[in-house]
DNA sequence: TGTACATCAGTGAACGCGCGTTCACTGATGTAC
DNA sequence: TGTACATCAGTGAACGCGCGTTCACTGATGTAC
């Protein structure tokens, strides 16, 4: 219908309208998140944004630098609501742990397409310092939740063991959700009780060991 | 060097080679292996083949044709290395879950590629009945050998919970140790003894709840 | 305040590429009589 | 045993497609004097 960028702002005034990057990276997670990883294409991605194919090179290097700008913003977004989640209960509370759990359940079921490129291996991305800072500090707020919980040091190698052994059983419980995997029966509906449980039996004061 | 196939056979003998069809799951495999699930293409697969382009279709469909076969054999393998890995040990040993949680990582790291594309949602695969049904066989052997430890029948809820609990957790390390997202201190080598730990922590003798 | 100029952030056309799939074809194989 | 014929499993050329990236360019913006 019209070729103006899809900000509302006025071709003319878009034409330098400063905001291109933050657009791609906007249009780029879509694409993700409609078509999957693998079905983000740059040429898709300025045309949503409402500019020549050319456009994006002015602002990355390349197709992968455009997304390691969609984990980072996500990797940002996926903490936050983790520590929103928690702040929701009381320090020391088992609820923080499990919200915490939930949270990231609840990010993969909304956004499926980002969660897979986030937590996928791509190319391109194993050696960005950025990337592999924000999922540790992604991974430090639930054993921060957990050392709290159990009023051990964040190192302590029981605190980290713990927050390692929820985070692979929510990270498999999340991708069997989004990947259609959970059909056997022992699938639960994600519920709050369940979490509660797992979390319980994971991080529960008695040691299992 | 040669225009001829790779098995070996005469170029005469393999004009009807009768095996195309298996040599094209097996080249798709090693592609799916080496470039990622979406690293496979139709024309490459025929090339490793050594056939031209266009004999994939007198086989398959379509691409996602061959994908779903590599899927299938891949499924097949992995079932029956859970089934021999647990075999190993006594029946309703704690050993023979172990063993199967085992099997499960040991093939995710020995085939990532494969792994991925199996369990990842790929577009296509979702209702294919007989896919769906392996995949429903593998968690079977799961919940089989939590009912025998258990000593309860394999429909009970607290198995099917616990062996999809425990499927969680190998499932998440799995992909977590595969996509290199275990740098976390807690992670650890996937070794027998952690395993071990978890098995008992989950399928241990004292209900969690 | 005006002007010259460097730089910035776009354009649009073009490139080469590999892909999935189709097509008319052909040689080998299996079968009926 | 020989022959006619249907079918099977390949070939190789071609198609249209969308992609990543580059290029010379141009108009807008910011700055120095």
């Amino acid at each position: 219908m019209s070729d103006e960028p899809r900000s509302g702002v006025t071709a003319r005034a878009a034409y330098h309208h400063g905001d291109l990057r933050a657009q791609l990276i906007r249009a780029a997670t879509e694409l993700v998140e409609t078509h999957g990883p693998d079905g983000f294409s740059v040429a898709e991605a300025a045309r949503r944004a409402g500019v020549s194919t050319a456009a994006p090179y002015k602002h990355f290097k390349d197709r992968d630098a455009i997304l390691r700008g969609v984990v980072s913003a996500a990797m940002d977004r996926l903490r936050s609501a983790m520590e929103t989640a928690a702040s929701r209960f009381p320090a020391r509370s088992l609820q923080a742990v499990a919200a915490i759990g939930q949270a990231y359940i609840d990010f993969a079921k909304a956004e499926p397409g980002l969660f897979r490129l986030v937590f996928g291996l791509t190319e391109g991305h194993e050696n960005a310092p950025d990337l592999l800072e924000k999922g540790q500090g992604c991974f430090a707020v639930v054993a921060r939740a957990v050392a709290d919980r159990l009023d051990q040091p964040l190192e302590a190698p029981d605190v980290q063991r713990r927050a390692y052994l929820l985070w692979s059983f929510v990270h498999g419980h999340s991708f069997l959700i989004i990947d259609r995997k959970n059909k056997a029966k022992g699938a639960h509906a994600d519920d709050w009780a369940y979490l509660m449980d797992v979390s319980r039996a994971i991080v529960g004061p008695e040691p299992d060991r």
